[in-house]
DNA sequence: GTAACCTACAACCAAATGGTTGTACAAGAA
DNA sequence: TTCTTGTACAACCATTTGGTTGTAGGTTAC
């Protein structure tokens, strides 16, 4: 499935990223308050290294940016890419419900015998 | 953030089955039309067991279901996990959408100095 | 019956993941 | 200047991941 301007290797990074709770949580942070890395790891239990890696994770698959400020660097949410996700996952659904429509109407025509991709 | 009677471990198996390009494949192809794992194997330049791997982390996380028919197993879409999962992301576009709100609020009061949990 | 097919599962392997500690260096504070 | 803070990065480690092959058992077809 082709989905907005995205390659595979994107969403697999995006998915990726989303896969572990602290990575989400940092997400949240950040997008009801941009915040330095330093004030991130406060928040967890685990090494400032380890904090340092999941926000790469999240730059990486662009769902956050950094930029420094004098020694700090600023992490901020890349909400276009949240967003981005969100719509290929809404796209799952719009499939599902047009195959439901689509399986309608053959039981509405009640004659006709239509193998929906079968492929066996 | 806790949405939608989800563990966090929950969450954590969904995106992980969803950060794979062939397992987001095998997800379409069954919310297309239920299929058998060798039919969906047939697909892919991998072994009959790789695939058997991947539609076991799917079944996980509650992505597909399995079904014995015969001596074929018929994997079929589990939507309402799939829809829970894109509703978890709109969540987040949310929680921006009211931030935005709050921020212009602030602007308009322009006297009143707000931190928003700044936190450093 | 035998043969072919579909599945399950174990064992194995290389590579990636998620954590650690340690070192180094630049920027602010005292 | 010196001390502290914030960051970057390398090295290391245990575990997981994503693939393989091989073996075995249950169904269906002939």
């Amino acid at each position: 499935m082709v989905v907005q301007e995205l390659t595979d290797t994107e969403v697999d990074g995006i998915f990726h990223a989303l896969s572990d709770t602290t990575r989400r949580d940092i997400v949240t942070r950040v997008i009801l308050g941009e915040q330095s890395i330093s004030a991130l790891a406060r928040h967890y239990d685990m090494s400032f290294a380890a904090v340092q890696k999941h926000v790469a994770v999240l730059e990486r698959a662009s769902l956050v940016t950094k930029e420094r400020n004098g020694r700090e660097q600023i992490v901020r949410g890349g909400m276009t890419t949240l967003r981005k996700a969100a719509r290929l996952l809404d796209a799952y659904d719009e499939i599902w419900r047009q195959r439901a429509e689509a399986l309608e109407g053959i039981l509405a025509e009640g004659t006709k015998q239509i193998e929906i991709e079968a492929d066996r």
